[in-house]
DNA sequence: TTGAATTAAACAAACGTTTAATCAATATTT
DNA sequence: AAATATTGATTAAACGTTTGTTTAATTCAA
């Protein structure tokens, strides 16, 4: 089978769903944007729900922060600034991708949520090492990290979804994904770290 | 009309839309809930999504934080606690309607976008005050507003919205309402004021 | 008796999926 | 080397449901 063909009919699928949901794209839809019949997609996934799978699981990566983790040769402050970096890049030029994954949890399948919940944890995981390292250091106090986790996600998360609502407060043009980026990102990125230095500090301890 | 079953039909579709989705909620699924005819919802509302319209500005409610911002008896810094308090309260308290405005945007009609990024502008400009009140009074240092407050709101959504996440963390049992709400909105509150705290607070000015 | 409320039934359209036929290319046999 | 068989890729069409909405008849209260 044609393995660009398939990867082609991932990228569109996972525009789509991004866009409109997961219920809110139909298989015709996708089949007709992707420029291939709508019998395929049964053919190559088996099923949309399948197809969900395939696309969330293709876009599950934790090397990066797994190799972040293990540098001794970086401090937990850097640390959490190439955290924080990683992350707004990785979602903001997803947008579609992290949509479907925080959704994921409505549509039904109980496959597919155990697949986010997994990804998610496992992401997790590398994070609260970062962290814990930082407190074992004396450089972070001591925090509600799961929560704290929740914050870095949820800014990012609410700069995505909520993109209706910056377009209006920045005067944005609509549906321009680039100049949202280009303008959202380096904003993001220097919020995040202010708010996590603030927020870590060992000397902000109470 | 019998108001009380409008109502009734409202608050059955705020939990389907809430934990289904716009898109994935029917209105099958809807009348047959709320022990109505089908074609009473196109009776009462017009169509489903004439039914959404009337469920967000129903829950549309600014008054509160526009009396918080007008007390001159209340600290900034107890403002920002009441703010955190009334959102975490209100918004745990209504799950389902605040996942229906997060993914409100993807959900087709204009209409819905404009209502949705009308309210929360409204609810924005209301915590600006408060934050650039304490600013005024030397008490706050300067941060990105419009960030902070997305901040806020996201670290909200991200609890509400990863439910299945967070059950898992914390070895909640699925499904119950309750339960989540009554482990979560502390934890949540104390979280984000300490949060905030380090964040606004002047004497953290780099 | 008038007008609104309520109903069961039907509507066309869209949904995800399956089918059976055809195409193209490779492998096998003559 | 030519003819045949086999295989996977691709297609148009149809499948049976489900979708949101409308219709036309009926019930009910004023």
């Amino acid at each position: 089978m044609a393995a660009d063909k398939r990867e082609h009919i991932l990228e569109v699928a996972e525009k789509l769903f991004g866009d409109k949901g997961f219920e809110g794209a139909s298989v015709r839809d996708i089949a007709q944007h992707a420029k291939v019949n709508l019998a395929m997609i049964s053919y190559y996934f088996g099923s949309k729900e399948k197809l969900l799978e395939a696309l969330l699981e293709r876009r599950a990566n934790y090397t990066i922060l797994e190799a972040l983790n293990k540098d001794e040769s970086i401090s937990p402050w850097e640390k959490i600034d190439k955290v924080v970096d990683f992350y707004v890049d990785k979602i903001m030029s997803n947008l579609c991708i992290h949509n479907i994954m925080q959704q994921a949890n409505r549509s039904s399948s109980e496959e597919i949520k155990k697949l986010t919940t997994k990804i998610k944890l496992r992401n997790f995981e590398q994070i609260k090492k970062i962290v814990t390292d930082g407190q074992k250091k004396k450089v972070f106090r001591k925090v509600d990290i799961e929560l704290s986790v929740g914050t870095v996600m949820g800014t990012i998360s609410q700069v995505t979804l909520a993109r209706h609502f910056y377009n209006s407060l920045f005067n944005i043009e609509e549906g321009n994904d680039d100049a949202y980026r280009k303008k959202m990102a380096p904003r993001l990125k220097s919020h995040l770290k202010q708010l996590l230095h603030a927020h870590l500090d060992i000397k902000n301890e109470e």
